[in-house]
RNA sequence: GGCGGCGUAGCCAAGUGGUAAGGCAGUGGACUGCAAAUCCACUAUGCAUCGGUUCAAAUCCGAUCGCCGCCUCCA
């Protein structure tokens, strides 16, 4: 049984669906108006190991992942500016082109980094009719009240309302927002619908005029919409909880009566220096960027070294390490080869074994929270034993055998394609058996100034060059 | 101030009551023409500090120190 950790009830549970086998999970996506950092990349890498888990385990799932196109605002009140408007004006296009770019770059990025496309990737922008039926409910329910073209929900009337964050109401201090609030009953009260003045371009019409929907809106809109009016797992940023999550559940619950969320899961942050990585500190690094020095499996393996609700501070040392690891990681699923569908042999009791305690102790660690650094602990184990039983007997069942659940634990459930390190094309190929077999002939003939002096310039230009057993070299890219 | 979390080897990081996984780096050895890769061995009498509970604590309790997150947009 899997258990994964509640934020709702802080304690680890087991999971079971609400209706087996289906799952419904629903993720915070980004807002598009930048290029995805490292930060996105530990959010959607960890969810997507959850979401490939639970598939691994036999379930249904349905995923569902927003893209935030409505620009919000750099403050709740009405003193910021919409974000999107922002980089619109900065890079001098459309607001809609400028979220259809990052949107493409975001699908980029994750793509580069093996993370599985959710089922619906709903816009914000595409769901306003949604967003207004859900404000409508809520004014019939009494949660919501309208004030001059600004709809905000009453905070005081979900009593529920903390529930997650674990704050209480009467502590909770309002900000800055107080003095600016329009007519807000209670200063804890967040709007629902805001009202567009002619200098807002993106704005929609509503029963309260135009205007565009609050911030925590669109989330339980959307997850409602496609999923039900209860999820199985909703998952998220640490730093989303408040107000965001709590908010997510005081309109979801206040229009249905229904519980909203089962699991509330929730990643922890990337630190630079120990300082959260974050668009207002300007310290965040892009994915964009790492990837011309690291290979985005490299990125991969570097997050899922540490636990998701971990923080995990970056350094350039730690993606080397990553990336040593990784080329160990790809070196054992080289040596395995690629003809396992062709093998119905059984493998040598030894590595029958080895297998089995190898699932075991993967499974133990993946029930227990996603617990991925103990997860790739086996599977290190795995390549360490497997390399020393192949050492000593080479046969085509056992490197069959172990690429099966090599490329089952670590390609299909953590998501680590072991295979695409070699990007050479055909040509290069070609030219590497070339270049191998001329090494042999040189070596044969013990003319070794020269094979070192290839090996070496090989190394310059990228490449490794290796002796096998038995005379052969092999010249592979870096 | 309120709420929450963290402090494990040179670096990264699991473990949350039964005597310290794993990765990287390093050292020695096997293999090799030399390397690389691979394998074997070694590398924390100790888990921030001090007390306490217990047959037994990195793990539970208390105190202290240090660091971080949320309370304002953020993955």
């Amino acid at each position: 049984m899997m258990k994964l950790y509640n934020s709702l009830t802080r304690q680890k549970e087991e999971f079971e669906p609400l209706s087996k086998p289906h799952v419904g999970v629903y993720v915070c996506g980004p807002t598009v108006y930048g290029h995805s950092h490292l930060g996105h990349g530990k959010s959607y890498i960890s969810f997507d190991v959850l979401i490939r888990y639970l598939r691994h385990l036999g379930y249904n799932v349905r995923y569902i992942q927003n893209i935030t196109d409505v620009g919000h605002l750099t403050d709740d009140a009405d003193a910021g500016e919409d974000k999107i408007e922002k980089q619109a004006r900065l890079e001098k296009l459309e607001p809609m082109q400028i979220a259809e770019k990052y949107t493409k770059s975001y699908f980029d990025d994750m793509d580069a980094l093996c993370i599985l496309r959710p089922d619906v990737s709903p816009r914000a922008s595409g769901h306003i009719p949604e967003q207004i039926e859900l404000i409508k409910v809520l004014i019939e329910n009494g949660h919501a009240y309208e004030v001059d073209g600004y709809v905000y929900y009453s905070v005081s009337s979900f009593p529920a309302y903390g529930k997650l964050s674990g704050r209480k109401l009467d502590e909770l201090v309002a900000g800055a927002r107080v003095s600016i609030d329009r007519g807000k009953r209670d200063p804890k009260d967040f709007a629902l619908w805001k009202k567009a003045g002619d200098d807002h371009i993106l704005k929609w019409n509503s029963p309260w005029g135009w205007g565009y929907p609050g911030w925590h809106l669109e989330c339980s809109a959307m997850a409602m919409r496609y999923i039900g009016e209860t999820l199985d797992i909703h998952g998220g940023g640490l730093e989303n909880i408040f107000p965001h999550h709590e908010s997510e559940i005081a309109q979801s619950e206040g229009a249905t009566g229904k519980q909203f969320v089962r699991f509330w899961l929730h990643h922890n942050m990337v630190t630079v220096d120990g300082r959260k990585m974050g668009k207002s500190l300007g310290n965040f690094i892009l994915l964009r960027d790492i990837f011309q020095k690291f290979h985005p499996m490299v990125v991969r393996l570097y997050i899922l070294r540490s636990h998701y609700r971990s923080p995990l501070d970056f350094s350039d040392m730690g993606l080397d390490s990553a990336k040593s690891g990784l080329g160990r990681l790809i070196a054992f699923r080289t040596r395995l080869g690629d003809q396992l569908t062709e093998i119905t042999v059984e493998p040598s009791a030894a590595i029958a074994v080895l297998i089995e305690s190898t699932k075991a102790a993967f499974h133990e660690s993946m029930n227990d929270d996603l617990n991925t650094p103990g997860a790739l602990a086996s599977i290190f184990e795995l390549v360490r034993a497997g390399n020393s039983a192949l050492d000593s007997n080479d046969t085509p069942e056992d490197k069959a055998a172990l690429a099966g659940i090599l490329d089952e634990l670590a390609g299909e459930i953590l998501g680590l394609d072991l295979t695409c390190s070699d990007s050479s094309s055909a040509d290069i190929g070609g030219l590497c058996g070339v270049l191998v077999e001329v090494r042999a002939v040189l070596r044969e003939n013990r003319l070794f100034e020269a094979a070192d002096r290839m090996r070496d310039s090989l190394e310059e230009i990228g490449y490794a060059a290796r002796d096998l057993p038995g005379g052969k070299s092999e010249i592979n890219r870096k």
